[in-house]
RNA sequence: GCUCCUGUAGUUCAAUGGAUAGAACAUUGGUCUCCGGAACCGAAGAUCUGGGUUCGACUCCCAGCGGGAGCGCCA
């Protein structure tokens, strides 16, 4: 017999199709299913309640009639309890049904497919160019990887594009450095990002206090953005440099993208889109720049979104409104996803709202646009980690220094390992530890960095769930038997630590859904964890390697199934699992 | 000034309006002839304040207090 990957709608179509047969319920019940609370059951529908209060009836009377009136299962029991909730238990066998059809990789990811896949465009990480990527960088990179992950799991077509900030004003002032001081791009020395990085932080000291010299980067912009060869050339090298740095970093961190089309991408686009909101007079001059307005919005009303500066340059916006029209054009993007940090809110806000005016007027159907917003990271004086004047910690730095340290406990544990390998599981724990430490929390908050926090490697840490994948393949090991076996002997499971693992397995698609509906990935982590916890229980009271074949197999197919799904779940957050560590 | 986010154990974090608010770190007591101690079992410890809505509130609403962010030519 067949079971569903997720058992919640389940449920609730059952309960709400009995009701739907019954004297005291109508369309409007809705069971409101959700997991239960162990000590209760393994789902707990609480919807009788609000029901039967808006019907002025009794709760737990209704709540019994639907009750007798469900058809009997051999697969769970259920039962009413305090003012009206009803439980659900799944029967042991059923337990094991479920876990020997949807417990292996590829069940997994099969049973995972959703029913109406979308072309996603995600838009992540977007570095400036001529800067390096610090710490407070790290954010958008991991977190819209996972959900890239997450997404294409389930079946969606992602398309990757790191839209580079390399369009800025940031080069109006690296170009005069640059040629005031008379430095070659072809001669920086070892590390060309960080004297890159300099020039910029000492010329915005200087534009700060000068004005003439703030003139004159402003013309060396302006030059650059109408052509002038010799700028170009350099922003060309620029953009080289900065790239070779990016790209060191993308590559330990496991992230690849489609495309890398940053803001100078669609420098030609722009008269197109202040022609487009001109001609529908969605936007206006004002004070010499070109602005929109929404009259509608209590803020925007007033507050402007500025499409063109007073000086005739284009900005943020006016490329974000290009990109998000090429996008829907030339990919047929059905949802666009925006990762940024907070402070951006607005932005988005704003230009969502134009878009929105613009296709409408042009009867054209706007992809669905999400702004992904994470907190910031801040330094130790509870302010922003920010590159202009301070000396932020640099994320390749950090990246390094998760490798070594986990290299220093590898070595520790593994005497003789040779110094290849060593490093080999020195990049997939250290790397995972950081890489978790963001992600396990809600993004949207605000945190202070601190090295203990992102290289930790104990408790609710990546190694930790590294550490039960590479257990679970011990055993597999000793037992000379495969994670792919059938266990066709199992038996149901009986004991308490059997049947607490048991039923963590099956709550994966829920957590799977709850990531995903929010687009966020630490509901993910928080599963993961629980069910690593729940692993390392079941392994401390419940000896795998015995003599009872029907015990030994039930209980190496929750090994089996448990390291499948802490292989996928890891490798949803971008996280590398290891055989040993 | 306007708008938004935020306030949970000593610390860092969890908790789709549901039953006794979960963890980790730190503190502390155990487990060590055990298939890997990066582990397991236990103890102690928390919802900023005051109202309101609700059968039920960390969660929603109002007010206050504390922290942070955004608000015209940065991205």
């Amino acid at each position: 017999m067949s079971t569903s990957f997720d058992l919640l709608p389940s449920f609730d179509e059952l309960l709400y199709h009995t009701a739907q047969s019954l004297d005291g319920f109508n369309e409007d019940f809705d069971p409101q299913t959700r997991s239960a609370d162990e000590r209760f059951g393994d789902f707990q529908a609480n919807g009788v309640l609000p029901f039967a209060k808006k019907a002025g009836k009794n709760p737990r009377e209704l709540a019994q009639i639907l009750i007798d009136a469900l058809p009997p299962s051999e697969n769970w029991t259920v039962d009413l309890a305090g003012p009206g909730f009803i439980n659900f238990t799944l029967t042991p066998k059923f337990l094991l049904e479920w876990i020997s059809e949807h417990g292996s990789d590829s069940a997994i990811s099969n049973s995972a497919h959703s029913e109406s896949p979308k072309k996603v465009v995600l838009d992540y990480s977007s570095p400036n160019t001529a800067k390096q990527m610090h710490v407070g960088h790290i954010r958008s990179t991991i977190i819209g990887e996972s959900i890239a992950r997450i997404l294409a799991f389930q079946g969606n077509e992602i398309i990757r594009d790191n839209h580079l900030g390399d369009w800025g004003t940031q080069f109006g002032i690296l170009l005069l450095a640059i040629k005031e001081q008379k430095i070659s791009l072809d001669d920086l020395g070892d590390d060309p990002i960080a004297q890159l990085e300099d020039l910029y932080r000492q010329g915005n000291a200087r534009i700060k206090e000068d004005e003439v010299a703030l003139a004159k980067a402003r013309q060396e912009l302006v030059q650059l953005q109408d052509g002038d060869p010799e700028n170009l050339q350099l922003w060309e090298k620029i953009r080289d440099i900065s790239m070779s740095s990016f790209l060191k970093i993308y590559e330990l961190l496991d992230v690849k993208f489609d495309h890398s089309l940053g803001e100078s991408f669609y420098r030609d686009q722009v008269d197109e889109v202040y022609q487009g909101l001109s001609k529908h007079k969605i936007c206006q001059e004002d004070d010499g720049a070109l602005v929109v307005f929404h009259p509608e919005h209590k803020r925007f009303a007033k507050q402007p979104f500025i499409i063109r500066k007073s000086d005739g340059a284009s900005n943020y916006a006016t490329t974000d409104l290009a990109t998000l029209t090429y996008r829907q054009k030339e990919w047929q993007a059905e949802q666009i996803i925006y990762v940024t940090d907070g402070r951006q809110r607005d932005h988005f806000e704003q230009l969502f709202l134009t878009a929105q005016k613009w296709f409408d007027a042009d009867k054209k159907t706007l992809p669905t646009l999400s702004h992904v917003w994470f907190g910031t990271i801040l330094g130790d004086d509870n302010k922003a980690i920010k590159t202009r004047d301070g000396q932020p910690i640099k994320l390749i730095d950090l990246l390094e220094e998760a490798i070594r340290r986990a290299a220093d406990m590898v070595k520790q544990k593994n005497k003789d390992l040779p110094e290849e390998e060593v490093q080999r599981r020195a990049k997939v724990i250290g790397l995972g530890a950081v890489k978790y430490a963001d992600l396990s929390q809600d993004r949207t908050l605000d945190y202070v960095f601190s090295w203990d926090k992102m290289l930790a490697m104990q408790g609710n840490t990546a190694p930790y769930l590294q550490y039960a994948v590479a257990r679970i393949s011990s055993i597999f090991r000793k037992v000379e038997r495969s994670t792919e076996d059938s266990f066709t002997h199992a038996r149901p499971p009986e004991s308490d630590a059997e049947r607490k693992l048991s039923r963590k397995l099956l709550f994966f698609p829920l957590a799977l859904k709850q990531a995903t509906r929010e687009l966020k990935p630490h509901f993910l982590c928080t599963y993961l964890y629980e069910l690593a916890t729940e692993f390392s229980s079941f392994y401390n009271q419940e000896k795998v390697m015995i003599d009872d074949v029907k015990a030994k197999d039930l209980r190496l197919l929750l090994c089996a199934s448990t390291q499948s799904v802490l292989k996928t779940g890891l490798n949803l957050l971008g996280i590398d699992t290891l055989e040993e560590m």
